[in-house]
DNA sequence: CTCGACTCCTGTTAGC
DNA sequence: TGCTAACAGGAGTCGA
């Protein structure tokens, strides 16, 4: 499903879409507007305008409006967990964990058309993206691709909930989902049920070590379904590494499996 | 402030 | 063969 990694190969995508002149916006689904945002108050802050830049922080994906040289509005878009982006018809990725392999312009849920005639879209099955004017940036956490080893100490690796809950809080850590975090802590060899702030400073310089390579794999591989861990997130599944049966459990609502055997309970 | 439980959404798939 | 129920998870809300 769309994670960091989803939505930052999305952003390379979104660049194709920069400098063009916006004359429509379609808005054939008004529940995937969010914070209030109608389709009139969409197309009075859009039309006109074009983007200057698209950003991107954790999984939200920031499209920067601009006319004439003066800043205009934000535009954010979240992509849920089947959500894809779409310009000029150019997917921005192939292949989506969870969502429908179909490709139906029927799941167009925002579309964003050019004067030149190309558009923008974002195609999403199952509706639980959406579209914001001017969202709330801070609300999120350090972006997971960024952060430094301080700020995982110091923002993440606190308290008693478990760490998996943890790297799934947007608010501390932006960007990772239910994939990058198993695989992230399987590589790292750290059980996801651990306290938060049970990690020594060892085990804390492996998760980050996890992580980074883990997103950078994860990019080069074209998404977070390419995992290692990937084919044996099923019921009976088995460690790549020791062939022991993994665990699946229910952490921080999310299926979760870790090996038992690589990612004991204690240091 | 923290944190778990609940809810939203719908295409796919397992099972009868 | 056809139907139903379970499942997937990103994110917002609510109450303790």
């Amino acid at each position: 499903m769309p994670e960091g990694v989803e939505i930052e190969i999305y952003r390379i995508g979104a660049e194709a879409a920069l400098d063009r002149e916006i004359v429509s916006v379609e808005t054939p689904d008004e529940w995937f507007l969010k914070d209030g945002a109608t389709p009139e108050s969409v197309r009075d802050a859009l039309v006109g305008e074009r983007f200057v830049a698209a950003r991107r922080r954790g999984k939200l994906l920031i499209l920067d409006a601009a006319k004439d040289g003066e800043p205009g509005p934000r535009l954010g878009l979240r992509f849920g967990m089947t959500g894809r982006l779409i310009v000029d018809d150019e997917a921005a990725i192939g292949y989506l964990e969870y969502s429908s392999q179909r490709n139906d312009p029927a799941w167009d849920r925002f579309v964003v058309h050019f004067a030149d005639g190309g558009d923008l879209r974002l195609r999403d099955p199952r509706r639980l993206g959406g579209v914001a004017l001017d969202p709330d940036e801070d609300a999120l956490g350090v972006d997971a691709f960024e952060i430094k080893p301080k700020q995982l100490r110091d923002r993440v690796l606190v308290g008693e909930v478990a760490l998996k809950a943890r790297l799934l809080d947007q608010s501390r850590v932006a960007g990772i989902g239910n994939l990058i975090a198993d695989e992230t802590m399987w590589r790292a060899k750290i059980d996801p049920g651990r306290p938060a702030g049970s990690l020594d400073d060892r085990e804390a310089g492996r998760l980050l070590r996890a992580l980074r390579r883990v997103l950078a794999d994860f990019m080069r591989d074209g998404g977070s379904h390419t995992g290692r861990l990937q084919d044996q997130r099923v019921r009976g599944g088995r460690c790549p590494i020791c062939r022991t049966e993994l665990d699946r459990r229910e952490i921080g609502g999310r299926t979760t499996f870790s090996c038992p055997r690589h990612q004991p309970i204690s240091g």
